[in-house]
DNA sequence: GCCAACGTTGGC
DNA sequence: GCCAACGTTGGC
């Protein structure tokens, strides 16, 4: 099991958007970076990820798990990237703000601290927890 | 194959 | 709205 993070804009598409979604989830289309691509491929079925709305809110609002693996992205003309399945699992009580995960010394070195443009990223199990417990699940 | 110029993202 | 950081493009 490995745990990701995905960032959308919420005027885009929301955290709300995605739990109206229901149960069939959506595919996460547009991805266009190859450091993303990486992770979108490394996703097996059942990983979770944090859902982070960039720009407005800027907090992980909550948790989407894969239902669909990495395939094709019809949007995309040049056939190299693709994209994967979520859906909304649950979200968290508290919504964790970059604030708060840049005040906790243990999240100093997340990717979302460090290289906040990569918009597919990987969380380790103790972020993982950390920010679980922070978001009061 | 290098690197400058340009476009985009996203925090502030 | 600004600008830094990063990725991509295109001329050489």
């Amino acid at each position: 099991m490995a745990y990701w993070l995905i960032k959308s804009e919420p005027h885009k598409w929301s955290w709300d958007m995605q739990v109206a979604a229901g149960k069939k989830g959506t595919h996460w289309d547009g991805v266009r970076n190859h450091s993303a691509k990486l992770h979108l491929m490394a996703m097996e079925l059942g990983d979770q990820a944090f859902f982070y709305h960039s720009n407005e809110g800027k907090e992980i609002a909550g948790i989407v798990e894969v239902s669909k693996k990495f395939y094709p992205d019809p949007s995309d003309e040049s056939g190299k990237f693709g994209m994967v399945d979520f859906r909304a699992m649950k979200p968290l009580k508290t919504p964790v703000t970059l604030d708060a995960i840049k005040q906790e010394s243990k999240l100093a070195k997340m990717v979302l601290v460090n290289n906040s443009r990569l918009s597919v990223q990987p969380v380790s199990e103790d972020e993982w927890k950390l920010i679980c417990k922070m978001g009061g699940i």
